[in-house]
RNA sequence: GCGGGCGUGGUGGAAUUGGUAGACACAAGGGACUUAAAAUCCCUCGGCGAUAGCCGUGCGGGUUCGAUUCCCGCCGCCCGCACCA
């Protein structure tokens, strides 16, 4: 066997065998060991994977079989998020069934995934498509109902008017639809909704514990949020004003600053100001041009502050006699507090931008703390930072904090229209989950319309609610609504004809339970709770950042919902979370502009220059930036390929090596040509050992020398800390450690022939160990190896190498010797030798001698076991 | 604008609580083997000097015996949010 090299298209698919065969990652819910549960998102069936899943799977599998080593029970399963757009845009477009569609992308894909040869166990596998699986969603559905965690209402929705759907919030980025780029309309409609913010706090306050998050997601989170405490503040129309109204509610922030106030605001959508529209042209027009600008523009922030007077005043709260004018204004929100704010120009940018605009008074209220009463003014800077309340009756002299609570405390004894006129507020900017979706390919909302009962739900017995079939999208929108019999059903209350709900769920509900459903993927309930309860929640959660707040918040969400209805015993899903880069590559453009594919490039180096040209016209090619990878830049590389060529072990190596996982990983030819070497030498590495094991035999094999025993001490180090840069998934530095241990085994491999047994004996152990270490990363490799060795088993079944304590620790240490802090020298002493001693040593050197020169130490700092400082 | 992160050789990146800066890898250069190439092996590889010297972790200060690490002030890049009252 020696001297052959490794071939991986031979030996990955043997071992893949292997593993199915012997059903090495079933977990089995039984197993007594302590559970673990690492998942990776769940991928989109498009029909291919890409280099991102490569990178992802490659890191989630590497967790599995190392906790697996550790004799843990582990969990490690996949499924597919199976609902969405794009099936039925390949309906559309090449008339195929979504489902059809759906399933062959599925099988393809698995077929991808099995090559790379991921320790899944592919038994728990599902597809949220399937009504196995979306029942469970419908039957969670009506529980949530009953439990008040559902409701309907009419309301400003997101209408994506080229998918024709309506997008939660969270899926508008930019005012554009997150799929289509659409920008995205308002529209009337009534809708299903999840009441997520019924769990705004605890949402919130629950993301302290989540230690093992990226501090990165938590921030976006808590910003998406969005809590403030602030003071409802009713304002009294004046007497005299063309309208029925008698006050206006406004949420502040800033009740300190009340006496500086100096106009009301009302949002364009606010209902006063629609009613004022009605007779008022001028702010007909100005609602007409502010819904014209809309949100999409992403000029907002520099966009002039406009608004119209509406004639109306508000007595002053706290000034006697005085009143304010009441404007619309373009930057006022309407989902945002009432809708209506009071200016206080002085203190807050966008007011002063408008009082200046509108020549409102601008009356400063708070004083910095270096500034002079008499003088302090404000020109074009509001000030916003911390002082003193001034100019301020009843809240002079307090700080601003004292100030909100005072001006609280004040109007909540103040009444006005029969009610307190100050009501301390907590808002938040969480709106409710809108999951109602136009669409036909998701999960139908298991509700019935009728005349007589209303809105239905199916009965539990009934369920699933099946998506038919013999759908058409011969017409845009939505499939289930044009289908001529589904819709139509008989009332299960009363039996009179009815209407189906034709909307179906948004695709993000699917993904929100289903790491509760691999639990018990075959359950005739949504969960088994006490099954759930064990597994959960997931150990390791990894993928990328993109779902930092849609899919991570809808699941921590949904895990409280399901709680609540008994389906889970916990709050949180996902204990650790981990983020990972993206994986990028060279662009390339041909002379014309376009994209090249790195496939048809040719890279030539000379020196340090690097050129290319087109690999069949010998065109010159312009090398580009470094990218996401993107069927626009062409800048992809098919993962089949990568495997076909070199195997799948060089794919998952290189995507763990150098970079680490959180950052983005530049794929490069030379890189994997790199990781291929690697698993070459490897090879060679055991056929050299298994050589001189043969050679050696019947020698000794257990006596010790200084070699053999320097050799055990660096397997000894490496294996231990593999194992804690695996646990803190510092891929690249395991893999580093990994290319130190090899280095070691080769040089030791080189001197051994001449040298006594004892050192073979080291060797062998050290190269067991090697593979073993590799064994998560390359694990086809790894068996073949642990197979040539002569090992009983597999590799994958072997446990963890023990690590001995007693060879981490050295028993000499080498002190490196600074002259006023600069390296000058180093000593090697007994490991704990008491300072004096040190110094004594350090000073009697000829080096030290020689650059002190006759110079007396004015001071020596000696740290134990780590450095010796010479002062002069 | 607000929030978060980052800045180290030609490149990706290492560096416990402040304690030998540049581990490991890639690229490059030189050499060995070979008819040749590939593969493999050996050597060099932060800069300037080239003797045992000096400088060097974005820039400028500070604290310290000692700073990539801590503090203050700048500059630059990336990501997220963005009229949130």
């Amino acid at each position: 066997m020696s001297g052959e090299r490794y071939n991986p298209r031979e030996m990955e698919p043997r071992w893949q065998k292997v593993w199915d065969d012997a059903k090495s990652f079933v977990s089995s819910n039984d197993d007594p060991r302590e559970p673990y549960y690492v998942l990776e998102m769940f991928p989109y069936p498009s029909g291919r994977i890409h280099m991102g899943h490569v990178r992802n799977y490659s890191m989630g599998d590497v967790v599995a079989r190392y906790y697996r080593a550790k004799g843990r029970n582990v969990l490690h399963p996949m499924g597919w998020d199976a609902f969405g757009l794009p099936a039925e845009n390949a309906a559309i477009e090449r008339g195929m069934n979504p489902a059809t569609w759906t399933r062959q992308n599925i099988e393809a894909m698995k077929a991808q995934l099995k090559s790379m040869g991921l320790a899944i166990d592919w038994t728990r596998e599902i597809a949220t498509c399937e009504p196995e699986y979306y029942r469970h969603q419908q039957s969670m559905f009506i529980d949530m109902m009953a439990a008040g965690l559902v409701t309907r209402k009419k309301s400003k929705v997101n209408w994506d008017p080229i998918d024709m759907t309506v997008l939660a919030n969270e899926q508008v980025i930019d005012g554009r639809g997150w799929r289509s780029g659409a920008i995205v309309e308002q529209r009337e409609l009534t809708q299903w909704f999840f009441k997520i913010s019924d769990y705004a706090e605890e949402l919130l306050e629950a993301l302290d514990g989540l230690t093992e998050w990226p501090e990165k997601v938590r921030v976006m989170q808590r910003n998406w949020i969005g809590k403030s405490e602030g003071l409802r503040l009713l304002f009294e129309l004046v007497p005299g004003n063309t309208t029925a109204a008698s006050v206006i509610d406004v949420f502040t922030t800033r009740p300190d600053t009340i006496f500086g106030a100096s106009f009301l605001a009302l949002s364009p959508d606010h209902p006063l100001t629609s009613e004022l529209a009605v007779v008022n042209t001028a702010l007909t027009e100005f609602v007409a041009e502010c819904h014209r600008q809309g949100t999409a523009t992403e000029t907002l922030e520099k966009a002039e502050k406009k608004g119209v007077f509406t004639g109306l005043h508000v007595k002053h709260p706290v000034i006697e006699g005085a009143t304010l004018p009441v404007y619309v204004a373009n930057f006022v929100l309407m989902d945002y507090g009432t809708g209506a704010i009071f200016g206080c120009p002085a203190h807050d940018q966008r007011d002063l931008d408008f009082a200046r605009k509108y020549d409102l008074p601008v009356t400063p209220v708070v004083l910095p703390d270096d500034a002079d009463a008499a003088t302090f003014a404000v020109a074009n800077d509001a000030y916003t930072d911390a002082g003193t309340i001034f100019n301020s009756g009843f809240l002079n002299g307090l700080s601003i904090n004292d100030a909100k609570k005072a001006a609280a405390a004040h109007f909540a004894t103040r009444s006005v229209d029969g009610q307190p006129q100050g009501k301390v507020e907590v808002n938040y900017r969480l709106r409710d989950w809108g999951l109602s979706r136009q669409r036909y390919w998701g999960a139908p909302i298991p509700i019935i319309h009728c005349e007589v009962c209303g809105t239905i739900p199916v009965p539990k017995k009934d369920l699933p609610v099946v998506l038919p079939d013999d759908v058409s999208f011969d017409k845009p929108g939505n499939a289930l609504d044009h289908h001529p019999t589904w819709k139509h059903v008989n009332c299960p209350q009363c039996g009179a004809s009815a209407r189906r709900e034709t909307d179906t769920m948004d695709t993000f509900v699917d993904s929100s339970w289903y790491f509760a459903r691999f639990t018990a993927p075959d359950a005739d309930t949504p969960t088994i709770p006490a099954i759930a309860n064990r597994w959960l929640p997931v150990d390791q959660y990894i993928g990328g950042v993109e779902h930092a707040i849609l899919h991570l918040l809808y699941s921590r969400f949904f895990t409280r919902a399901m709680k609540a209805t008994g389906h889970v015993g916990l709050d949180e899903p996902f204990k650790g979370l981990f983020t990972q880069g993206m994986v990028t590559h060279e662009t390339y453009k041909s002379p014309t502009g376009e994209w090249v594919p790195p496939t048809e490039v040719l890279l030539e180096t000379s020196g340090e220059l690097r050129s290319a040209r087109h690999i069949h016209s010998g065109a010159p090619i312009a090398i580009g930036s470094v990218e996401k990878m993107s069927k626009s830049k062409k800048n992809v590389v098919d993962p089949d390929e990568i495997v076909a060529t070199y195997g799948a072990d060089t794919a998952r190596w290189f995507m763990l090596s150098d970079s680490p996982p959180e950052r983005d990983v530049q794929w490069t030819e030379a890189g994997v040509e790199g990781a291929s070497r690697f698993q070459q030498r490897i090879w060679r590495l055991v056929g050299e050992t298994i050589a001189l094991t043969e050679q050696s035999s019947g020698t000794v094999r257990n006596s010790d020398d200084g070699e053999a025993a320097a050799l055990r001490k660096i397997v000894h180090r490496a294996v231990h800390n593999v194992g804690g840069d695996i646990e803190g998934l510092r891929f690249n530095r395991a893999v580093a450690q990994i290319y130190e241990l090899t280095n070691a085994l080769v040089r030791s491999a080189g001197l051994v022939s001449a040298a006594p047994a004892a050192r073979i004996g080291a060797l062998q152990e050290g190269v067991e160990r090697l593979i073993q270490l590799l064994a998560p990363m390359m694990p086809h490799l790894a068996e073949t190896c642990w197979e040539a060795l002569g090992k009983s088993g597999l590799v994958a079944d072997a446990p963890w190498p023990p690590v001995d304590a007693a060879l981490l620790v050295d028993d000499t240490v080498t002190l490196p010797i600074q002259i006023n802090g600069k390296r000058r020298g180093e000593i090697t002493v007994p490991k704990g030798l008491p300072s004096a001693e040190v110094e004594r040593l350090v000073l009697s050197m000829d080096e030290i001698v020689r650059i002190l020169a006759g110079q007396a130490p004015k001071k020596i700092v000696i740290v134990p076991d780590r450095i010796v400082n010479v002062v002069v």
